[in-house]
DNA sequence: GTCTATAAATGGATAGAC
DNA sequence: GTCTATCCATTTATAGAC
C-alpha cells in the first residue's frame, strides 16, 4: 500500500487551487476593465495576481481557457441579477421593465462582460459548449419574461435583445461612463410593450 | 536651377501612390472580412499586395494610421450608400424606412466595417478629428431625416440609432451570414415609427 | 519605391530545476 | 506550485543598400 500520510487532503488542495483560480480569474476581469478585453498579455495578469506567466498554466491550460472561464462566469453573473431583479417583480411587466433595466446596466457597468458575451470581439475565441448554452439561458430568461406578457413571438423577444444590447453598446462604445443612452431604456420597454402587447395590426415581414 | 527634367511629373507620381493606397487599404477590408478586424498582421497585408511588410510604412505612417484609414473610408462608403438611397425616397416615412433597411444591410454585408465605426474592438485604435467627423454624419443624417419626420426629439434619434446597431451586431455577432435580426429593421422601423410620431404620450423619463 | 536585414519588443507556451 | 530559462513565432517599425 503507497504510504500518503504526509500528503495534504485532495479536498483541500482542490479547494485552494479553485481558490487561486478565482484570484487570477478577478484579475483578468480588472485587466479587460481597465484596457480591454484584449489589451492584456499572460504576464501581466501573473503580474497581477503575483506570479510570472508561466505559473498561469497550472491553473488555466491556454489563454482562450481564461476567456471562456470569464464568459461563463459572466453569464452566472448576469443571470444571477436578472433572476433576482425579476423575482422582485410584482406583475409580468414590472418583471419585463425591471430585468430590461438590469440588463442594460449590467453591460454599462462592465463593458468587458458586455463585449465578451455579446459581441464577437476575439476573432480566436469560441466559447465551449458548456459556457455557450449559460449565454442561451440568458436570452432563455427574456424570453419567458415576454412570454409571461402574452408576447409568445420570437421576432420579438430577437428585436427586443438587439435593442438592449444596441443600447448598451452604443453607451459604452460612444460615451463610456455616460448615461445617454442607458437613460432610454424605460422609454424603450413602454415603447416596445406598447407595439407589441396591444392590438396589433401584424408587420407584414418583407 | 536644379535640373528635373528626367523626373517624372509629381502629377504621376502622386496618382501612383494614390493608387498603391487604395490597393492596400482593399487588402486590408479583404483581410478584415476574412479573419476579423485585428485577425492579420502587416507582413500579410503586404503580402496581400505584392509587398514585404516594410514597404507599407511608404504609404501609411502606422498601422493605426491603416485603421483610421479604413474609418474613414467605411464612413464615406456608408454615407453614399444612405444619400443615394434617401435622395430615391418620395415620401419622409419612405426615405426613414429604406434608410433604416440600408443602413442594417451594409452593417451586415460588411461586419469589419460595422465593428470599426460602431464598437470600440481595437482598444489602441482612437479615430482621428477628421474620421470621426465623417461618423457624425452619419447619425446626423439619420437625425435629419427623422426631423422630417417631425421627430426632433434628440433622445428619440439615439434610441433608433442604438436599435439599428443593435440588429446589426446581434445578426453578425450571433448568426454570421443568416436573416434572423436583419429582416426585423422594417417591423423595428414600423413601430418606432408608431410610438414616436402619433398622439404620443410621454413617457416619464426615470 | 522596394528590398534585405534587423531592431526591439512581445506574444503564448513548454521544459525542467527546485 | 512556482520559478528561471528558453523556444519559437510574430509583432510593429527603422536603417540603409539597390
Amino acid at each position: 500500500m503507497p504510504r500518503q500520510q504526509r500528503r495534504p487532503p485532495a479536498a483541500r488542495v482542490e479547494e485552494r487551487h479553485r481558490g487561486a483560480r478565482g484570484q487570477i480569474l478577478n484579475a483578468a476581469w480588472q485587466l479587460a476593465a481597465e484596457r480591454g478585453l484584449t489589451g492584456w498579455s499572460l504576464s501581466e495578469l501573473g503580474a497581477a495576481v503575483g506570479m510570472r506567466a508561466p505559473s498561469l498554466y497550472v491553473y488555466f491550460a491556454s489563454k482562450d481557457a481564461i476567456y471562456d472561464e470569464l464568459f461563463a462566469q459572466g453569464c452566472r453573473d448576469l443571470l444571477g441579477v436578472l433572476r433576482q431583479v425579476i423575482a422582485q417583480g410584482t406583475t409580468p411587466a414590472e418583471r419585463f421593465r425591471e430585468g430590461s433595466r438590469a440588463f442594460v446596466e449590467f453591460a454599462v457597468a462592465h463593458p468587458a462582460r458586455l463585449q465578451l458575451l455579446f459581441l464577437r470581439v476575439i476573432p480566436s475565441f469560441i466559447p465551449s459548449e458548456g459556457s455557450y448554452a449559460l449565454a442561451i439561458e440568458i436570452t432563455q430568461l427574456l424570453t419567458d419574461n415576454l412570454r409571461q406578457l402574452g408576447v409568445t413571438d420570437d421576432a420579438a423577444a430577437d428585436l427586443w435583445t438587439a435593442t438592449l444590447t444596441g443600447l448598451a453598446t452604443q453607451q459604452v462604445s460612444n460615451e463610456p461612463g455616460g448615461r445617454r443612452w442607458a437613460r432610454l431604456v424605460d422609454r424603450a420597454s413602454a415603447a416596445f410593450l406598447a407595439t407589441t402587447t396591444q392590438a396589433h395590426s401584424p408587420t407584414p415581414e418583407e
